[in-house]
RNA sequence: GGCCCCGUAGCGCAGUUGGUUAGCGCGCCGCCCUGUCACGGCGGAGGCCGCGGGUUCGAGUCCCGUCGGGGUCGCCA
């Protein structure tokens, strides 16, 4: 048995003998006729009854029952994709389905957020929740694909660890053989040391974030796409490869999901040749912001990406400078003005989708940095070495996936561009 | 974590100043309908009104607590 694919119908030549194989989407009975609407991976199929005894067959059968039907293609204009199924052999290849807890037949799912994401086995099955995931995997591919083509190595460091990595943000401690570990908040400190061995590093892969951040930009678990790379000069190199990293993201859905793209009316976005920079302190003075402030609040990285798609046609925008006194430790300081450092964000849309910059790489610096924050050098025994014994000028940025992925559809809430979202509530599914 | 709003049927919601049998749409079940495509028509089942206290003759409705949800701010990708 060949199987057919529901999308592939269309093209198939009138009286072909196929066999599909999928779910029970939609069933619809009228008098003289009852339609089947199968969903398999590549779309929706329908597929027409007539015989009484089949038609009765079919009452067995819930929606999202999986079917296999072996049918003959007839062309009829009247059908959904000008193509349909006449003549079905229908046997079921699961147990009748029990009735879904959301209606996953309706062009879109009227259920709340939190019922779906309750109901997550089933509610992802509906075409749209599938194509937003499927946004987020053609992203991977293309961020993967873009950086090896830079000749950068793919790495993969713990998610286990034994002393948290920068800040003293809260990290998940879990019981490690009688001790404590901690579930990785960034590959930060290893990416920097693998720098060390391969110059050009990227990972795609999960860090946690125990933060009691309640808001929709926020869930404990998520995927960075990391890199980090050497032999910079500065900041501004780094920002070149993370634009080329968007731009594969942005080549890859064009290449992998078109069917997403189209189902979810998603307008792509030009990545520019390069990206435009604005100042920190240039950027507090565009929003009208007070001089001192420390950080730019959400409703200013607003602000400042509808100045840059006005003032330079980009929904990019990265700001650089950003004070010392709010970054990590090991972040590079603005040559000729301390106060400043040589990090920069990507605001998307009104969101901060990257964040990236220089780093130290002068052991000595590190020593400085260290004491400067209050911190002893003991926990970063490791990384440490790594700077004792030579480190070239490097640096690096990370991009949330779902955020981008979020901003992409235009979606709320980033759980939504998440299979199975971890926050402060939900654990389960 | 602070502040604001919300928990009523599988899903989305209504429920006046507290008043006795808690409604609507969709879904589900049954019957009907000569091709539907969010099909249509008629009928039916389905509720500890999130949970625990309190006020009251009487609470879905008012008060307190608690759990959960949404928004927003701090913070962050």
């Amino acid at each position: 048995m060949q199987r057919t694919m529901a999308g592939t119908l269309p093209a198939l030549e009138p009286g072909s003998p196929v066999t599909i194989q999928g779910w029970l989407h939609r069933r619809r009975t009228l008098a003289s006729v009852t339609f089947l609407i199968v969903r398999d991976r590549t779309g929706l199929a329908q597929v027409v009854v007539k015989d009484p005894e089949t038609v009765r067959q079919t009452q067995e059968y819930g929606e999202e029952t999986v079917l296999e039907i072996a049918a003959t293609v007839v062309a009829n204009p009247a059908a959904p994709a000008g193509v349909e199924l006449v003549d079905p052999h229908i046997t079921a290849l699961s147990d009748p389905a029990d009735t879904p807890p959301v209606e996953l037949w309706r062009p879109t799912m009227t259920a709340g957020l939190p019922t779906l994401l309750d109901n997550a086995p089933v509610a992802l099955r509906h075409p749209r929740s599938r194509a937003v995931w499927q946004l987020a995997s053609a992203s991977m591919h293309g961020f993967r694909s873009a950086l090896t083509d830079l000749d950068f190595t793919e790495i993969a460091t713990p998610k286990l660890v034994g002393t948290s990595t920068e800040s003293g943000a809260n990290v998940f401690t879990v019981d490690y053989f009688g001790r404590d570990a901690y579930l990785a908040q960034s590959p930060q400190l290893y990416k920097q040391v693998l720098v060390g061995v391969f110059e050009r590093v990227f990972e795609v892969g999960p860090v946690f974030r125990a933060e009691p951040h309640d808001t929709v930009r926020h869930i404990a678990e998520y995927v960075s796409l990391d890199a980090e790379l050497g032999f910079i000069r500065d900041h501004h190199d780094v920002l070149a490869v993370a634009r080329a990293a968007v731009g594969g993201m942005v080549a890859s859905i064009r290449a992998l999901a078109p069917e997403a793209v189209e189902l979810l009316d998603v307008h792509l976005p030009e990545v520019p040749e390069t990206i435009p920079v604005i100042h920190f302190e240039q950027a507090l003075e565009l929003v009208g912001a007070p001089e001192g402030e420390p950080d730019l609040a959400p409703a200013h990285e607003r602000a400042l990406s509808a100045w840059a798609e006005q003032e330079h046609g980009s929904q990019f925008l990265a700001v650089e400078g950003y004070p010392m006194r709010k970054r990590p430790f090991y972040t590079h300081p603005q040559p000729g003005d301390e106060r400043w450092s040589n990090s920069f964000d990507v605001l998307f849309r009104g969101l901060e989708l990257s964040t990236g910059g220089q780093r130290l790489h002068r052991y000595a610096d590190y020593r400085a940095a260290l004491a400067a924050t209050g911190q002893s050098e003991e926990p970063y025994d490791g990384y440490l070495q790594a700077f004792r014994h030579g480190m070239p000028p490097h640096g690096g940025f990370a991009i949330g996936l779902e955020r981008w992925v979020a901003r992409l559809v235009g979606l709320e809430n980033v759980r939504e561009a998440r299979l199975f979202p971890r926050d402060l509530h939900r654990l389960t599914p």
